[in-house]
DNA sequence: CAATTACTTATGTTTGACGTAAGTAAACTT
DNA sequence: AAGTTTACTTACGTCAAACATAAGTAATTG
């Protein structure tokens, strides 16, 4: 059962801003003072953006929390997606 | 301590489609196959729009998942602003 | 008046984000 | 070379919140 290019935030994170930017999680938990463990799992891909945590980074890089928060959005509808439940799919758009 | 003015999704749901629509909370949960409890503590505020309840909401009304989803991001984040903790507020951005 | 519509509240379960802490290992300091 | 800091991961217990089931109350409709 393959991810078929689904993105996790994590991966972005480590991807386009860590790496370039020649950071490590552990110095990015330190500036925004999260504990190692949260960093280290959402760029394993094993745990979630929170408004909290899109907060903070948009604090330390700048961008909006809605960025992070969009990326996140768009993973878990992506996710979703790979196993709508059956009933989802007899959902009738409503009429007049 | 006031609430000023964040809008929660539920509330647009009410206003915005079943109200103008002539639907009520029970026609609604019954049409996306979901318990009215879900329906009547997310119209209340007391829950949140789920990944889930997003795709439901938009495969009836003919809204985006998105929409809805990002009404939730909308209210958490203002939310969260309005408690942010000290140590938010003590991060620094990145230099070089 | 019985069934359906309509809504709310109580209860118990499960999921997932959380922090603490401990573990390993590499890279610097002294 | 020993010790500190950097770096990352995994284990564990807690807590909040979304979940379904179910039961309760009213009002409306057949």
């Amino acid at each position: 059962m393959e991810k078929l290019n689904n993105i996790h935030p994590g991966e972005v994170l480590k991807v386009e801003f860590l790496e370039p930017m020649g950071l490590t999680a552990y110095k990015l938990a330190k500036a925004i003072f999260i504990p190692q463990n949260r960093l280290s799992e959402i760029i394993h891909g094993k745990r979630s953006i929170t408004v909290d945590t899109a907060i903070r980074f948009s604090k330390f890089f700048g961008t909006s929390p809605k960025f992070w928060l969009g990326l996140q959005m768009d993973y878990d509808l992506e996710e979703k997606k790979l196993e709508e439940s059956p009933d989802i799919q007899e959902i009738k758009a409503f009429q007049e």
